[in-house]
RNA sequence: GGGUUCAUAGCUCAGUUGGUUAGAGCGCAUCGUUGACAUCGAUGAGGUCGGCAGUUCGAAUCUGCCUGAACCCA
């Protein structure tokens, strides 16, 4: 039963409270934990973020979409499990401990690998995690027993299996290849974790001595200081300028290296001079030429960008002043002949922001070709839906050149890559899980059998975190350790899965092809690919640029259910969103009016009455039958939109339909006549029960207010929260003749706004009204609705009489063929009445004209289909009739 | 250089298979607080849908070219 007569509800609404209530009272009574049964399960994996990270507004919006997805599946009466958690990010965490063990004067080179494991655990436990206690404040619904960490035993155990198990069907290699080097975090990277950038450089053109003549030739570079590891001088073999040095031998300045002038159509001879400098220790294209062409390589690169002493110059300077220096040097020797700009691309490191530098290292590779190819087919097939489908192309184009991936990472902390030493070959090593079963191994494979465990040593590398991401859908439910558990029998394939689409390669694919490669099939049915968050420059949201807005904050200051509203206002599927403060602002201000309704229903009651919500509309009341057509409407609206994840268009719809319809419209429809009387019981109970279904329709979007409200509404038990009740039943009514005649009563007490408003009549100003409605019929409508336009005009005298005459000095509207007079004796400005219909016959004779156009079309008439013509007959008569109505009442004024 | 996407009101965006006088929110303008809400209400002014051709009875929507922007991959 509703509480009665609640005088003390404030005016403005304070979600601050509200919001902390009724989480604790959701999580205390575990509503989001989901465990097996009988019913269709619903399932969620969280994109995991850093376990280090503080929610940002990606985060907020990622983790807003998922949670009104949950929430909508759980009324639905699904089984929802959202499962939360977070990765270890190794490259991210580990730079963090480094440099918070720096500022205790402690560096990581002094400590053994299982101290500074001991530093990271220490600082994950102490301060990781703090963005799933921020996910709460959020409202975020997930299943919060089912935490998982990738780090942790069970999760590490699943990785190494997978890696053996890949190991095993030959999809895992160890080789020397060029890779992605970090020189600041010191590890290799994946191609997806280089950043390509734009840039101006400066483009150094060096002359080198020829051997044995006065001839030189010239080769134009960036990177200068490569020039002491070059190892070859290429030209283009059918450039005639240079044919004749083919087979000569330059001298490489500085280090005075003689090496082969060689030719390879790879060389553009339109590209700077035409000569090229190569360099296999330092660029991936002069790899591959060098192993064409069977050059040296030389190495002058220490692994954290300094030089070498092997070179002899500029030992232990950073590479950037060894490229200084050397232009110098250069310029002193006379062999700088001109510098110039040049726009080329420069990889940075994701991570660390450093320039990449291509090194030569052994790595442990992840072969890509046959893994790819379900993950392919079954996105192609929409066996996997991406929405919005576009993202279909940027996959398609991706997985089709994919190359392999580097899977090792010269750090800490991680998943330690299972490989064991015992010899110093190359193919010297065995894989396997522990150090025991690498001795068998190890002994079996190198027919030593009294090798014994001090001789073999483990990989001192561990593996991408994306190596352990990609199993995320499988390993939150143990599907490695046991996998036919009952879990992710019942869980697996999950149904949706929400990010941003500058991870579709780190992650989206790599789930995919762990999912076809582990468990044979999908590892969820949708990805919603949402935008990302840009500031109102179109800037992306970062921490570095400080142009984001602490999303705590936000909700501090607009609520949760404000600033979730703000930000699913504007997200579109796929489009980026421009973030504006004012848009939680507006979600604020609708938390408000919800606020307000309800305090307004409330001091209607009287003390002491119970009032018992309904959803059984008045048969009579063509203002219920409406407002219940509009929602029953707006239900098969939204489930549109959702299946189409148009998320945005859903709450934009039940924000309208509270509060255009139900605030602006119905409420003040069942308002009592007299201002000093409350409003009639039953009206008051219809009304309540209308609320709580709208509440229903919200709650996805808006999980506190709503709760609230509808805790407000009526005493509830422990299984009656609103977070666990049943999403709104399409009943098939749509109430079509009422819905029509309410929209004509509407457009009508609007042309009479309309006219107050023109006219500077006082809003209270007491008018008559004579309308003159188009037939019969509608006459006998709108004059069983009078009482509405009483309700919401300040209506003295009303009339609906087919054959009315228009009162000499009146202001008049035409409305659809009906007509609609306002007596203003004393008050009509002529002049002004005379420009309000001369407008309107503008606006009419305008539409008129393009109808008559179509219709005096013969091809339009008798090309278009017959239902087409026939609506431009009707409007044309319509807008005819209108017509003729308002010149009529325009003359009134010539006599 | 290869690929993808986009261009609609001052701003941010809708406009789903071609038939609307092209819509919404914010912003703007005018008016309005004795009782739900000024975090509000009423009313209104803003667009030749980037440009040029074409297909069609009919184009914001389809095609081509041009201009401008963004993203991804090398």
């Amino acid at each position: 039963m509703a509480k009665t007569n609640t005088q003390d509800i404030p005016k403005h609404y304070n979600p601050n409270v509200t919001e902390e209530k009724w989480y604790k009272y959701w999580e205390e009574n575990e509503y989001f934990h989901s465990e097996p049964d009988k019913r269709e399960p619903y399932t969620v994996v969280i994109p995991p973020p850093n376990v280090t990270g503080v929610l940002h507004m990606g985060h907020m919006l990622n983790n807003t979409i998922q949670d009104v997805l949950v929430r909508r599946a759980r009324m639905l009466g699904k089984n929802a499990c959202w499962v939360p958690g977070t990765d270890h990010a190794s490259i991210a965490t580990e730079a963090k401990v480094v440099q918070k063990l720096r500022k205790e004067g402690i560096k990581k080179s002094d400590l053994s690998r299982e101290e500074f494991l001991q530093h990271a655990w220490n600082w994950t436990d102490e301060h990781g995690g703090i963005i799933l206690q921020q996910l709460k404040k959020l409202g975020a619904s997930c299943d919060w027993q089912r935490t998982r960490f990738t780090l942790e035993d069970d999760l590490y155990d699943a990785v190494i299996d997978c890696f053996i198990d890949l190991y095993d069907r030959g999809y895992i290699y160890r080789g020397l290849r060029m890779v992605n080097w970090d020189t600041t975090a010191q590890t290799a990277l994946s191609d997806e974790e280089v950043i390509h950038k734009e840039v101006t450089s400066r483009f150094y053109h060096v002359r080198y001595r020829l051997k044995d003549s006065d001839e030189h030739v010239v080769i134009a570079t960036t990177r200068p200081e490569t020039i002491l590891a070059d190892t070859a001088v290429c030209v283009n073999p059918k450039d005639e300028r240079f044919s004749h040095l083919i087979g000569k031998t330059a001298i490489i300045p500085m280090v005075n290296r003689e090496v082969k002038i060689i030719a390879d159509d790879y060389v553009d001879p339109e590209f700077g001079t035409g000569c090229l400098k190569i360099t296999p220790a330092h660029d991936p294209n002069d790899y591959e030429l060098g192993l064409k062409h069977g050059l040296d390589v030389v190495d002058m690169f220490n692994p954290d960008g300094t030089v070498t002493d092997s070179i002899g110059f500029y030992t232990g300077e950073d590479r950037f002043m060894a490229r200084k220096k050397i232009v110098k040097d250069l310029e002193k020797e006379g062999l700088l002949l001109k510098v110039e700009d040049i726009k080329n691309s420069i990889g940075y490191s994701e991570r660390t922001d450093s320039v990449i530098e291509p090194r030569l290292s052994l790595q442990w590779f992840c072969r890509m070709d046959e893994l790819s190819k379900p993950a392919l087919e079954h996105v192609l097939n929409d066996e996997i839906k991406f929405h919005p489908a576009k993202f279909k192309n940027s996959y398609r184009n991706w997985m089709e050149n994919i190359r392999d991936w580097c899977i090792s990472r010269q750090l800490w902390w991680g998943q330690r890559i299972p490989a064991w030493y015992y010899g110093d070959g190359d193919d010297d090593y065995v894989i396997a899980k522990t150090a025991g079963e690498a001795l068998e191994k190890a002994r079996e494979k190198s027919g030593n059998s009294r090798l014994d465990e001090s001789q073999i040593r483990q990989d001192e590398d561990v593996l991408d975190t994306w190596f352990s991401s990609w199993l995320w859908p499988i390993t939150v439910f143990d599907g490695f350790k046991d996998p036919d558990n009952e879990d992710i029998s019942y869980y697996y394939p999950t149904d949706d899965l929400v990010t941003a689409p500058e991870i579709m390669f780190f992650w989206v694919a790599r789930m995919i092809m762990a999912g076809y490669a582990f468990r044979d099939e999908k590892p969820f049915s949708n990805v919603y690919y949402h935008g990302i968050v840009r500031d109102e420059k179109r800037r992306k949201m970062s921490k570095s640029l400080g142009n984001s807005p602490d999303p705590l904050q936000l909700i501090e200051q607009y609520g949760a259910d404000g600033t979730r509203a703000g930000m699913l206002f504007s997200s579109p599927a796929g489009n980026d969103l421009l973030f504006e403060e004012s848009l939680c602002e507006q979600g604020r201000n609708f938390s408000n009016k919800i606020w307000n309704a309800y305090r307004f229903l409330t001091m209607n009651m009287e003390s002491g009455r119970t009032y018992k919500p309904t959803t059984k509309i008045d048969p009579e009341n063509i203002a219920d039958k409406w407002m219940m057509g509009r929602l029953q409407a707006t239900l098969r609206e939204m489930e549109d939109d959702f299946s189409k994840y148009r998320l945005n268009e859903a709450l934009k719809k039940i924000y309208s339909l509270i509060w255009d319809d139900f605030c602006d419209w119905y409420i003040e429809v069942c308002k009592a006549d007299d201002y000093n009387k409350q409003m009639p019981k039953e009206n008051l109970e219809r009304a309540l029960g209308i609320f709580e279904l709208l509440m229903k329709m919200l709650h996805p979007f808006m999980p506190f207010i709503t709760e609230e409200i509808w805790q407000r509404i009526q005493e509830r038990g422990s299984g009656e929260a609103l977070t666990v009740s049943s999403w709104p039943e399409d009943t098939g009514q749509t109430f079509d003749d009422s819905v029509e005649l309410f929209k004509t009563v509407q457009s009508q007490i609007s042309a009479v706004r309309n006219i107050q408003a023109e006219m500077n009549l006082a809003p209270k100003a007491p008018l008559t009204i004579h309308v003159k409605p188009k037939n019969g019929v509608l006459a006998g409508q709108l004059s069983s609705a009078e009482w509405i336009y009483r309700k919401l005009l300040p209506v003295e005298q009303i009339s609906f009489v087919i054959d009315a005459i228009k009162p000499k000095a009146s202001a008049s509207a035409v409305v659809d063929g009906s007509e609609i007079y306002v007596p203003l004796e004393g008050l009509i400005d002529f002049e002004k009445e005379k420009e309000r219909i001369q407008k309107e016959i503008g606006r009419t004779e305008g539409f008129l004209k393009g109808v008559r156009k179509k219709l005096a079309n013969k091809k339009f008439v008798e090309n278009a289909p017959e239902a087409v013509v026939e609506k431009e007959r009707q409007k044309m008569g319509d807008a005819e009739t209108n017509l003729q109505k308002l010149k009529a009442q325009l003359s009134e004024f010539e006599n």
